[in-house]
RNA sequence: GCCCGGGUCGCUCAACGGCAGAAGCAACCGCCUUAAAAGCGGACAAGUGCGGGUUCGAAUCCCGCCCCGGGCACCA
């Protein structure tokens, strides 16, 4: 620093002023101090992480989404839910807890390697230099974390214990008595001892390594299988469901998927399908996330109903059937079936039968020929088309005839694409009358209805001459009686359970629950992955290797592309990238019986693997020995109440992994839970998400975005370049040429001043526009913040040591009642409002006292800590403040002695009167009664009701 | 089409069924300054998307619409 001081800018005004350039050192330095001093590392109660603070204070455990190194760098929006976590486990650090916030990278996955092939860097070179900048991105923001407990998924390290759990999963199957997964090998003993059925009637002891495994298989809770799956040729693997969206894309990039059958990992999710449904109720979720999960679980009662197929030959093939309305049985008048379905080759007789009508034919001149025709043009339609032509039903009869087994009618069967495969047994009664889909399509194919529900509504009974289905769960039954049953004039529920028993003493039918929700295909063709930790003998079969061989680490190879196709190629087959590499897949191990060759499995798992599971490994990052040492889990993670579902107290995010992240984490969770790994039935106990910053988008005449940054705001228009351009408001991106960056923001005003700024914009759960030019508002706040304690001309404490008066100490304590209220709720921006309230409150007071700036500086601490340190180490503290208690409202100085209490006059109000805030109602109608204001608006008019609300409001109603 | 959110001063946002305003931005007027910026101070500003209803009293509760955002959508 310069010795020279110039007579018209003191060095001391430059120092002291609160600027950006001040504001960067200060936040600097309490970095730096926080840092060495172990501010914010959380103590275990047991393990490499022990400490007294774990006796001495109740846990909180406050989680941030797992984020992925963006190589693009963060904007303005990415870091809201970070400080929003961190200002509150700021809060509950100095309101007694003992507080675990960190953070992660999730850092396998599409997108850290789609960057890296894009740049041409091997992606554990782009992710880590990836993982850097972000670090230093998030402590610039004076992030709270302890940073002893940030893992990254792509450390062997952690991505053992990912494997490991993996091993678990795959060694688990789920028996549905004791309602729990349970280790493979007590299966095994049990199928050895004929304690259980082998399935296929042959003991256990008789079946070869083969056909034991393929038994085990369907068990396992992780296992292979061929089967139909989304291949996405653009992105060279395969996806989850929850991967594709609706109309048949990939959720990241947005190329086409098609179905084909391939050999996949697949996790038996399904398997917890009830208990991920019942257990939402344990959750403080947002509803809105609740539903989506319900939804995409999609439980529904119904029941399983077999139709004999009436075959010519005699054959006694049955087709099965799920319905969730078997009440409707006598008004099925035709099935369908998925034109995959496995029946349907057997059921097609040579010719079409007599008096086959010409529409259903398709044209074929044999059954044969129009299934195949038909099965050829739906395989090629890609989900979009089918989508869009919903509408038109489409199909072929297959010549073959079923019966119906309430009244032995003889119904045609047909195939059509509306019957998905994937979906109940993929075939159906249709019942056109009170199905809209099934009444399209009997439309179209001129297929006989009748009318079995009676229609609410004046239509009458003749589908004939309807324009649509009757669909109804609120009304009766008609026409549907048989020799030995019937449901006339039943309710819909009535009649389901009849029906549903009658179908059950013939050995026909049973109620049933059907799931949308399939397995989830767990194994994706991309190098940049979780290695599987599953090795096969030379029949195939695949053997798990021994905790002791892990981690199974990612050879380091440098043609690490994944194999993709024309993103439209539904015939291309994946491969995987790490099958290229033969010294790595070819191994020799001795996994018990000597020496043997083996064959490395080489896909890699999802993204989504890591991300399971990490919650778990914050609390014990070291541990070499378990994932976690249960008694660290416990007091993490464990009930906080009895029959409660622990996990995390707090986890925010966004709401873009309702279904993804968040099932597949709470799946995971329950296998270790009925495992015993863990304590907590659930991951994540508090869930909040966070709206989105928006930005605004400025696009020239031609549509295309222009910087941002460029357009100015003229007569009510705007205008880049003295040429009008639109705005709208959309995400912020590169390409929308709107981002904004933190560091910006940081450089201008300070990290403080930004953290102030994102938490005051609005409530934490609405999205709403990010706009540079009101940042100013917050920064303003600080300096006369600032000012309040320190002499920006001499950089001396200005506070003093008078007592405050009356009106300034009741200020100070509504504000901290607030405050308190207002963080506990995560209502930031009115926390914000109120600080700056009594903040304004002091610098028009001219001084201030230091018993209030002190807990001024302790509420403003978790929004602005460095400031907030610098302040209460001026005024003379040589500890942080991160532990110190925060401030406690006095109730008797919240209230104010007198208010004023409103005095309405039918709802108008005419007078305002000073009362104690004690007063009671009788005196208070009293008091506003004799009011003048009030009796000359009363006139002459007599008094029906005084209502009194004391000691705000006094309402006369005249009569 | 169905299901969630949300419409309050010019803008972002507050308001246990009880005086429409906590706070910030912008514009405006002052103060400070040779001047400008910054800073400081002040005043202005909407009757709560529309139409009904309940109530002594509705931004708030109920019903029906409109607009914006998000999710789901041939799931039998």
């Amino acid at each position: 620093m310069s010795e020279t001081t110039s007579a018209t800018e003191p060095q001391q005004t430059a120092t002291q002023k609160y600027t950006a350039e001040l504001a960067a050192r200060i936040e600097a330095r309490w970095q730096d101090e926080w840092e060495r001093r172990g501010t914010f590392q959380a103590a275990n109660p047991a393990g490499s992480l022990a400490g007294p603070g774990a006796t001495a204070r109740p846990p909180a455990y406050i989680m941030d989404m797992f984020p992925y190194p963006s190589g693009a760098g963060l904007h303005v929006g990415h870091p809201l839910g970070y400080i929003a976590t961190d200002v509150y486990s700021r809060y509950l650090r100095m309101t007694g807890y003992n507080v675990l916030h960190t953070l992660g990278y999730d850092a396998f996955g599409l997108p850290a390697e789609q960057y890296a092939v894009q740049t041409g860097t091997h992606p554990r070179v782009t992710t880590e230099a990836n993982m850097v900048t972000m670090r230093a991105q998030l402590r610039r923001l004076g992030l709270g974390h302890d940073s002893r407990r940030s893992v990254a998924t792509i450390d062997p390290g952690f991505y053992r214990w990912t494997q490991w759990i993996f091993l678990k999963i795959f060694e688990s199957w789920y028996d549905p008595e004791q309602d729990r997964a349970r280790p493979i090998a007590e299966l095994v003993e049990e199928f050895a001892s004929g304690a259980r059925p082998v399935p296929g009637g042959r003991p256990w002891g008789e079946l070869d390594a083969v056909e034991r495994s393929a038994v085990l298989d369907d068990h396992r809770l992780a296992y292979v299988k061929e089967a139909p799956v989304n291949w996405c040729p653009g992105l060279g693997t395969v996806l989850a469901n929850e991967e594709v969206t609706a109309d048949g894309r990939s959720e990241r990039g947005n190329f086409p998927v098609y179905r084909a059958s391939l050999r996949q990992w697949m996790m038996r999710i399904t398997a917890y399908a009830d208990r991920l449904l019942d257990d939402l109720d344990l959750l403080d979720w947002p509803e809105a996330i609740k539903l989506q999960q319900r939804n995409w679980i999609g439980r529904s009662e119904g029941a399983r109903v077999e139709f004999r197929l009436d075959a010519a030959g005699g054959e006694d093939d049955k087709i099965v059937v799920f319905t969730t309305r078997p009440d409707t049985l006598w008004g099925a008048t035709y099935m369908v079936l998925a034109p995959e379905h496995p029946l349907v080759d057997r059921m097609v007789p040579a010719r079409w039968p007599e008096g086959t009508r010409e529409a259903w034919t398709g044209a074929a001149p044999t059954p044969a020929a129009a299934v195949a025709t038909y099965r050829r043009q739906a395989a090629a339609k890609s989900d979009v088309e089918r989508q869009a032509e919903a509408k038109d039903k489409t199909g072929v009869f297959t010549g073959a005839f079923a019966v119906n087994p309430v009244n032995g009618e003889r119904i045609p069967i047909f195939i059509a694409d509306y019957v998905l495969m994937g979906y109940g047994t993929g075939a159906i009664m249709a019942v056109p009358a009170h199905d809209h889909r099934d009444f399209a399509f009997a439309r179209a194919f001129e297929l006989p209805m009748r009318c079995v529900v009676q229609p609410g509504d004046d239509r009458g009974q003749d589908p004939r001459t309807w324009d649509d289905a009757f669909v109804s769960h609120d009304a009766r039954i008609v026409n549907s009686s048989g020799s030995d049953i019937s449901l006339d004039g039943l309710g819909v529920a009535e009649a389901k359970a009849r029906i549903t028993a009658w179908l059950a003493e013939r050995g026909i039918g049973e109620g049933t629950v059907n799931y949308r929700l399939r397995d989830w295909l767990f194994s994706r063709q991309r190098y940049w992955g979780e290695p599987f930790p599953i090795v096969y003998d030379e029949d195939g079969v695949p053997h798990p290797l021994p905790a002791s061989m892990l981690p199974v680490e990612l050879p380091e190879i440098d043609d690490y592309a994944p194999r993709t196709f024309d993103p439209d190629d539904a015939d291309s087959r994946p491969e995987t990238p790490l099958s290229r590499n033969k010294e790595w897949v070819e191994v020799t191990l001795d996994l018990g019986d000597g020496p043997r060759q083996y064959r490395r499995e080489t896909n890699t798992m999802p993204n989504w693997a890591g991300s399971c599971w990490y919650e778990l490994r914050y609390l014990d990052p070291d541990n070499d020995e378990r994932l976690v040492d249960p008694e660290v889990e416990r007091y993490w993670m464990g009930p906080r109440t009895t029959g409660g579902s622990g996990g995390a107290d707090l986890y925010v995010g966004g709401a873009e992994h309702a279904v993804l992240h968040l099932l597949y984490a709470r799946f995971w969770h329950k296998v270790l839970y009925d495992l015993g790994y863990v304590s907590s039935r659930e991951p994540f106990h508090r869930l909040f998400n966070q709206g989105m910053i928006q930005a605004y988008v400025y696009r020239d005449e031609r549509g295309f975005p222009v910087p941002a940054t460029e357009v100015v705001e003229e007569d009510g228009g705007f205008w880049h370049d003295g040429q009008p351009v639109r705005r709208e408001l959309g995400k912020m991106g590169k390409s929308l040429k709107n981002s904004v960056t933190p560091d910006e923001i940081c450089a201008e005003y300070g990290a403080d001043t930004l953290r102030l700024y994102e938490m005051a914009m609005g409530p934490l759960d609405v999205s709403r526009p990010w706009e540079t030019r009101a940042v100013v508002g917050s920064y303003r706040l600080l300096q006369r913040l600032w000012r309040n304690v320190v002499d920006e001309a001499t950089g001396e404490v200005v506070v003093t040591d008078e007592e405050p008066d009356e009106e300034t100490l009741r200020a100070l304590h509504k504000a901290i009642d607030g405050v308190r209220a207002d963080m506990e709720g995560l209502r930031f921006n009115t926390a914000v409002a109120k600080v700056t309230e009594l903040n304004n409150h002091l610098t028009k007071r001219g001084s201030v006292p230091r018993s209030v700036a002190e807990p001024l500086v302790l509420m403003i601490a978790p929004l602005a800590p460095h400031i907030a340190e610098e302040l209460w180490r001026r005024l003379g503290h040589t500890e942080s403040l991160a532990h110190e208690p925060f401030p406690v409202a006095d109730p008797a100085l919240v209230q104010d002695p007198t208010v004023t209490c409103v005095v309405q006059v039918k709802g108008k109000v005419r007078a305002r009167i000073e009362v104690p805030a004690t007063i009671g109602d009788g005196d208070l109608e009293a008091l506003a009664l004799a009011d003048p204001a009030v009796r000359r608006a009363l006139g002459d008019a007599q008094v029906r009701k005084v209502v009194v609300r004391a000691p705000r409001l006094v309402n006369v109603v005249p009569g």
